[in-house]
Formats: structure tokens, C-alpha cells, sequence
DNA sequence: CTGGATCCCCTTGGATACTG
DNA sequence: CAGTATCCAAGGGGATCCAG
């Protein structure tokens, strides 16, 4: 019976202050997977946290973020701007000038996220002491393959 | 003068609450991008939302997560662990039998998570809405392409 | 100035097969 | 059971050209 197999003690509740955990991130049903990935694409979150200071202009917004593309700016506002974070503000002038702003929700969502960017910033010494604690565990266990993993 | 090009404003300030803008996420520099990438990907927080209510073995949460492959479970993990935020035991048995648990820092980074899952789950219907919104308005530019944009 | 359209590369992630 | 190694498809994202 010491064979590791115990049967899943399956008596574990997935259930947690009234959500299901299977329930609000199982791919492509709910709303949070998709906020997810639109927060964590590559440059929304720092769209976001420039519209929270004010409003800016489309070039505004490339030359600061410096190294986005323009295929990828206007992506991202319109992903944004569908998704009610963002206003967008066509002027109708001789060069087209369109302002970007946060809407409410939008303030909203970013006052959210700045929680976590917050507790990242206070952790990264904790997780940057883990990564060189398993890199070095990990090239410790190629040259002593014989000991115990514990 | 009335062409739009106004000089750039430049006198909105992008430091808040003591953090720049432009240095916390500023992609390969800073760790929020890292950990933002991740949470984001496409099974961690999954894992991490399972594994805070239980420690569970590797077969238990890939029956669990019904659509993940072991080697997506496999790399995932890996990660996690690298970061500090799960931890893994193996027990020396003849069918190997390895636990996963959250350490304090994954429970304390998925406490954080969650407040952002809850902000979704509140505001899934206003962003539904919106949706609904820019894509009744696109389709009805394309049948009215002439009316101003405002 | 503000994008859309195209081409292309590279990463993410799934399927499968193989070890210990 | 708990992975690793290999192959391959889909999509993210950059560069460039073009239009309103």
C-alpha cells in the first residue's frame, strides 16, 4: 500500500467565496481569461497607465512608448476602445488629430492592475532570490544526480 | 493654425504615487512584465487558483484541467516553481508520486490576482455592453460612411 | 497624422512518442 | 505516475508600403 497510489482524496472544495475556480477561467466561456489577455498583450497595460495621466494623440503615444508599431498601437486602441476602456476622439481638422483617452472604466480596470503591478514591485527581490535558488538547484542536481531530490 | 499641430503639450507628468510610468513595464527591465506574462499565460493561473485551495499531484491537475497537455502542465509548473511561487515534493516511492502546493508567496500573489478577477466578474456586463456597442457603431459606419464621426 | 493591408518571422502551445 | 523530446500548426507582433 506504500505504492503512492492513495486514491484522489477528491474531498477538496473548489469552491471559494461564491465563485467556482473551474468557472471563471476555463478558456474561452469567461469574460476573465479574455481581460486577462488583453491586459497582459504586450502593450495594452502601458497604453493604460499612459491615458491615466491624461489624454494623448495617437503619435503621442508611439513616440513615448518607443518600440511599438504602429500596426500594433492601432491594434491595441481599437482592442481598447471595444473592450469601453478607451475613448477615442476623431477631430476633424485638415491632419487628422484623434485624442485617446481612459474612460471611467477604463480608470477603473488600471486602478485595479496598479495592485498588482504594486505587489510586483514589492515581491521582485523574493522572486528574483527564488529563480537564482532553483537555477542553482538546478545545475547543482546535473552534477550530483545521485542524491536525493529531499 | 487651425491644422492640428499644436506642439505637444509635454507638461503631463507620468510620475504617481512615487513609481514612473515608463519603468515598470518597460519589457525586458522591469519584473512586472514577467510576472504579468506569467499569470497570463494561457494555464497558470489555473494552476495557481487550484493549488491555493489544495496541494494536488501532477495527474490530479491535469485530470482537473481537462485540456492542458503534460507538457504544457510540465513547463508550467517548472515556471511556477522557478518563480518561488509553488513548490514541489517529491515522495521516493515505486510509482512516483509528486505533490504541488502554493509556497506563501504564490497564495499572496494569487490573493492579489484575485482582486482582479472580482473586478472582472463585476464589470463583465458593462464591458460586454461596450462590445456590443463598437461593433453595432463599426458595422454602421460601413452602411454610412458619409455622417460625421462626431 | 492616423491608420489599413501585406508579408514574414518567431514564439506559444498542442499532439505524439519515449524514458525512469 | 511523472515527466522529457520532437514535430508542427496558429497567432502575436514587427517592417514596410499605401490611403484618406
Amino acid at each position: 500500500m506504500e505504492d503512492g497510489t492513495f486514491e484522489s482524496p477528491g474531498n477538496c472544495r473548489y469552491t471559494e467565496a461564491g465563485f467556482d475556480v473551474k468557472n471563471w477561467d476555463t478558456r474561452e466561456d469567461c469574460e476573465v481569461r479574455q481581460i486577462l489577455d488583453r491586459i497582459a498583450d504586450k502593450w495594452s497595460l502601458l497604453v493604460i497607465a499612459l491615458l491615466d495621466q491624461c489624454s494623448m494623440r495617437f503619435t503621442e503615444l508611439r513616440r513615448e512608448i518607443d518600440g511599438i508599431s504602429q500596426r500594433m498601437l492601432a491594434r491595441t486602441l481599437r482592442h481598447l476602445e471595444r473592450d469601453g476602456l478607451v475613448k477615442r476622439t476623431v477631430h476633424p481638422v485638415v491632419p487628422p488629430r484623434v485624442d485617446y483617452e481612459l474612460t471611467p472604466l477604463g480608470a477603473d480596470l488600471h486602478s485595479t492592475i496598479k495592485a498588482l503591478v504594486t505587489w510586483t514591485e514589492e515581491h521582485r527581490a523574493q522572486i528574483a532570490a527564488a529563480r537564482t535558488a532553483y537555477d542553482a538547484r538546478t545545475s547543482a542536481d546535473e552534477n550530483a544526480p545521485a542524491a536525493a531530490t529531499r
